[in-house]
DNA sequence: TTATGTGCAAATTTTTTGCAGATGG
DNA sequence: CCATCTGCAAAAAATTTGCACATAA
C-alpha cells in the first residue's frame, strides 16, 4: 500500500536517478519516523511485520545508498553500535546517557562554536554531528551521588 | 624479559589488586607506546613477534580490565572501528581525517568550553574524549577543491 | 596452595558478498 | 527490454565465552 504522496526523501532519491522501490520507501519511512537514532536491527524489527520478506541485506544496502545520496547519516554510540538518522538541515545532535540510555537533543548552536574554533585553529572541517555525544545524564548523576 | 622498572600503569594495576602478568605488561606497553589510538589488531600485530602465543582473547580481556581500572579508554572512529588509548590526565583528544586517516592532536582547552556549556545547560556530564573527532583535514580539503 | 589469568577452539554478533531471479522505468 | 534491485544463503570480520590448564602471590 503505497502512500499517495511520497516523502521528500523519496522524491529526492528519484531525482538523483535512483530507482524507487517499495523496500526503499519503507526503509526511508522507518528512518523518518524516528525521533533520534535507529539501528539496522530496529529498522528490521519495525519493517518485518509489514513486509515480512524484506531482507537485512537490503536494509544495509539501502542505508548505504541513502547515505551516499545525502539523505541519511550514521553515527556510532558509546558501545560502538551503529545508528542511523535523517540527514540534512534540521539534523540535531543528541546527548546519550551511557548509563540509562536516555536520549535528549542538543541545540546545534551549542556545538557550532567548537567546529568554528577547530576550523580556525587547525584548518580541520570537523564533522561533529557524526557522533552522538555520550556522557552521564542529570538523573543518573544524581543517583550516583551516593552509590 | 621483564623491564627493570615497571611502568606507572603496571604499578597502578597492581595497586588495585590485579595480578601483574607478562601478557598484561606487554599489552600495557603497546598502548603506552602509541602516540594516539591503537586497535586490538594493531596490538596483536605488535605483540605477536615478541610473544607469539599471546592470544587475541587475552588482549580483549586485558583491555576491558585496564579500562575498568581506569588506565585506558576506548573510542570509536568514523568507520566504527574501536581504538584504545591511555586514559588519565594527559589524555588529549584527536582529530582524525575521514579521507586520509591522518591523526592530529587537539588541545583539551579547545574542547573544554563545550563540555562546560553542556553541563550548564543540560546538567549532562559529557564524555567528549570518548570519540575521536572526525572530519576532513586541511590537506584533503585542498585536494578536494577541484575534484 | 589457590584464586586468578590464559590459551584454545567454538559460538555469537554484525556486516558483506555472489549470484540467480524479480522489477522499475 | 534491460539495467538495477532484491532475497537468499554463505562468507567475513569482530568480539565473546566455556573450560582445562598455567601461574602470580
Amino acid at each position: 500500500v503505497r502512500p499517495v504522496s511520497l516523502s521528500k526523501l523519496s522524491e529526492s532519491l528519484r531525482e538523483q536517478g535512483y530507482r524507487l522501490t517499495l523496500q526503499r520507501e519503507i526503509i526511508i519511512e522507518a528512518v523518518e519516523a524516528v525521533h533520534g537514532h535507529i539501528s539496522v536491527d530496529d529498522i528490521y524489527q519495525q519493517v518485518h511485520p509489514r513486509f515480512p520478506q524484506v531482507n537485512l541485506s537490503t536494509i544495509y544496502r539501502t542505508l548505504e545508498l541513502l547515505e551516499q545520496a545525502g539523505l541519511v547519516g550514521h553515527s556510532h554510540f558509546h558501545d560502538g553500535a551503529t545508528k542511523w538518522h535523517r540527514a540534512g538541515e534540521g539534523h540535531h545532535q543528541h546527548l546519550v546517557c551511557e548509563r540509562c540510555g536516555a536520549e535528549s537533543e542538543l541545540e546545534l548552536s551549542v556545538v557550532a562554536p567548537l567546529a568554528t574554533e577547530i576550523r580556525e585553529r587547525y584548518g580541520f572541517a570537523a564533522n561533529l554531528g557524526h557522533f552522538a555525544i555520550t556522557g552521564v545524564c542529570q538523573a543518573c548523576l544524581k543517583k550516583g551521588e551516593r552509590p
